[in-house]
DNA sequence: AGATTATGCGTATGAGATACGCTAATTAGC
DNA sequence: GCTAATTAGCGTATCTCATACGCATAATCT
């Protein structure tokens, strides 16, 4: 995709959107209205409806103007996914590291909840932008804070981290089970998948709690598991 | 993205690639042979460069006769992505459950590293195949077969599974670290990112076992968190 | 052989990204 | 103030794609 998307998302540059001082038309748009709009449109109608035209008319101006702002489409949509992490997470600090995870695992899935198509972008090749950068920085912070090893840290964010994208994955899809098994009504489901056919029959799936918050009962386990890991470290 | 998906994985249709019986120029072109051109483009160059004129220049045929055989290109990539999954997966069924799911979970890794684009299309919105059929089914017979609840079960395969999904995320992206950390670099740094300067700074990372395979070290974490789980419910 | 039915595919259309270069709006220097 | 320098806005042209349409082609069926 993008060439050097490290230098767009952390140095300045001619298609910064600082405002600048000297001599020159004065700039109607900038990067951050721009960045802006592109995630306003991908959070009402998905990334595919985000075009050049469509964001630069909603700013009443022309589709060439942007670039002015942004290097091309690819750098724009690099932008987006790192401006819906500008905030940093808001962290517990004195309630131990298990408390902070989940804060910390809570509020990257209301994120991605609010931006379901970041989701699939953060599966690409993507270089870390100032605001993703945070969001890992509080998370080891946590597990550094608790007197763990530099690698152990690094690998239990990475850890839960991996949960996390990977449990929102069917939560963004069809919710959570609308028709994910809508497949068990071919005539050979039986013979070809009897154990998610035996699972739909029982039939105790509606009811069930765990299933409730599939989201919830993984990040248990990924913590226990981590917990278990690290009071044997100890 | 695509309407009716499921329709296109399940059902016969005029599309089909099956052979057919009756009149009619008989076609030299079939379903599994383009789906099969794509997927060898994909795993090659990326999924951006595959085009129906591109796939069509392989077959040596024009690009327009490629949609006698799939309905467009969305479909014709959700045929992609479920034909990486044809092959079912071989588990040990002897070993009990956590072999079963450490080989499951190594050969779901696999595949992802052969079509590191099939990653990113996991994180759509997408009608499940009868190839993810097969692997979600076999994760599921691997939890029944313990005796397991069928919600335990389903919430089990949905927590392994979505933490494998995250987990190679950093891992096809830039290798583990080439310059994951290259942020550091920035001059604020230390004081924004104080926690990932720390880590880096420390310098235990590069020898470190656990980094080595990060993986596998969140995978036994999560497997680790099933296991009490399961035998508390015991 | 002629009717029937599918496939192969050339051509046309329309959307989207973006290179180029001109115009417009400022400020800096005099 | 005037002029030169500098930068933003953006119309137009080009290129890449997906894909609708329709005709030619090549089988089978009667």
């Amino acid at each position: 995709m993008s060439g050097d998307a490290y230098a767009l998302l952390w140095e300045d540059g001619p298609h910064t959107g600082r405002t600048r001082r000297g001599p020159g038309r004065p700039s109607g748009l900038s990067r951050e209205r721009i960045v802006a709009e592109a995630v306003a449109i991908a959070d009402a109608e998905g990334l595919q409806h985000v075009s050049m035209k469509r964001v630069a008319e909603r700013l009443d101006s022309g589709a060439m103007s942007l670039y002015r702002h942004v290097p091309g489409k690819d750098e724009l949509v690099a932008l987006m996914y790192d401006a819906t992490m500008t905030e940093p997470p808001h962290l517990p600090e004195s309630e131990g590291w298990r408390a902070a995870m989940i804060a910390w695992s809570r509020q990257v899935r209301a994120l991605f909840r609010a931006h379901p198509w970041a989701l699939a972008l953060a599966t690409r090749n993507h270089a870390i932008g100032p605001g993703e950068a945070g969001w890992l920085d509080a998370a080891l912070g946590v597990f550094l804070r608790e007197g763990l090893a530099a690698d152990v840290s690094l690998a239990a964010v990475l850890a839960v981290n991996g949960y996390i994208g990977g449990a929102l994955r069917p939560e963004l899809q069809g919710q959570n089970d609308p028709q994910w098994f809508r497949f068990l009504e071919h005539d050979l489901a039986p013979l070809k998948y009897p154990n998610a056919f035996r699972l739909a029959s029982a039939g105790g799936l509606a009811g069930s709690a765990i299933l409730r918050d599939t989201f919830e009962f993984g990040l248990q386990r990924v913590l226990d598991g981590l917990e278990q890991y690290i009071d044997d470290q100890r």
